[in-house]
DNA sequence: TTAATACAAACTGTATACAAATCACATAAT
DNA sequence: ATTATGTGATTTGTATACAGTTTGTATTAA
């Protein structure tokens, strides 16, 4: 009976050497699907069909599932599965609230610290974003985005601002995938702009200016709160639309 | 053979719904272990002898282990044992830079938001704090502490800095033990001085007074970065001791 | 028709077996 | 004496079986 149904355990078939590749390969193609909405924020997370489609039991999936959760991209619930991390007003209204400051800081504390190394890295994810905005490619913008701004508060290098950073990011992403889909009025012209703001953060982290990170960043967060704000508060119906019938 | 090893599964004896209880209970167990020194930093966590001490199988216990990881008390190792999250030159440096400005922030929503209800439950906190000073229990009183300050941490509601302020209070409250064990001079008017500002800040959250617990929050964290700097920095020995031999 | 209940199916949680990696220590070589 | 190397013991990682909950659906009662 039950030695027969036991065939096979330990790793499947052929791999390497720690074997974190596969469960690394897992866990950032969650977090993409996450920060591109492809799983919507609420969105239920079945482990048993997870596992399958990534050819993992159930046991490592979890534990990806729990990770993720500690890093704000999923909500757990006790008996119940897992979700994608919902976005209600409540978060909204606290993301406005304490965006500019852990941006400032982190933005003040890697122009400090910022190694020739680490501006490398910038400024070859800061190509892709460019490849991205002439390609109009929306996902890939936020993509390159994000990883542009996860990649400044690595070079911050610090633990203690580093997780409310990571939650925010997470937020700035879906929101952006929201407005930058929407295609208002003026946009490309303020994606332009931004990208302007990367490569000014390059050559301010290079000059290691702090006082020049934070303004700047100050500048680049007032630049995306405006394309939200257009997004959530449009220009109105004209209000003398004929309602007929 | 397989047959036979297998014989139970499934929760171990008498427990009750959503099981929730037990792993609850030993997350907060292995929580305050961690707060008290009791593990101390960098110290390595087998999780064999944990899962037997705590009457649970290994999977649980590496769930709540990974759970640890994600709010900064444990740090995690591929393909080696965890260890209780260290305490190195690097984070006590960017624990000074950071934690100002997050409390800063947590106190000032605190003030807004405060409940009736969370005003009361401070205050109960601080009860037991008050009782850990006068009976010199530095064990209690470095853990009532975590919770009082915790608990403003909940009153600011937001989930954008909770993760920040937590790991902030896991290495205030270890270092905390260490210089409160220290007894050094003057230590004891010291501690009256933080449990009287705690009693403000009750004072101050019922007013909801924003600008007041900002203050005040400056001034407790002046009085704390002064604790441990006595406790860093003491007065050195006498520069005349004669060294025989 | 709606609400309540019972049952079945699906899913989460836990324990355990086995696989692969690391670690500790003894032995050999320089 | 110190460094390499090999081997057994320990430990981490994964798969799977079974237990207990929740959820969906059908049936029955009001």
């Amino acid at each position: 009976m039950n030695a027969i149904a036991i065939k096979k355990a330990g790793r499947p078939f052929g791999l390497f050497k720690g074997m974190g590749i596969s469960k690394d390969h897992i866990l950032r193609q969650l977090q993409r699907r996450i920060l591109t909405l492809e799983l919507e924020p609420g969105q239920p997370l079945d482990e048993v069909r997870l596992s399958e489609e990534f050819n993992v039991s159930r046991t490592p999936m979890r534990e990806i599932l729990r990770r993720l959760a500690g890093e704000g991209y999923v909500q757990l619930r006790d008996q119940r599965g897992p979700i994608v991390a919902p976005m209600d007003p409540k978060s909204m209204r606290n993301f406005f609230l304490t965006a500019p400051m852990i941006y400032a800081a982190t933005s003040r504390l890697a122009a400090q610290l910022a190694t020739p190394a680490q501006i490398d890295a910038l400024a070859e994810i800061q190509m892709h974003f460019k490849n991205a905005v002439s390609e109009e490619a929306v996902d890939s913008l936020v993509y390159y985005n994000d990883r542009f701004h996860s990649m400044i508060g690595e070079m911050a290098d610090n633990a203690f601002l580093a997780p409310s950073l990571q939650r925010l990011l997470i937020d700035h992403a879906r929101i952006g995938q929201t407005f930058w889909k929407a295609r208002t009025d003026g946009l490309y012209g303020r994606v332009l702009e931004a990208s302007r703001h990367h490569d000014m953060f390059l050559e301010i982290f290079a000059a290691n200016d702090e006082e020049a990170a934070v303004a700047l960043t100050i500048e680049h967060w007032e630049l995306s709160r405006a394309n939200i704000e257009t997004y959530i508060r449009p220009i109105p119906l004209p209000i003398d639309m004929k309602i007929t019938g």
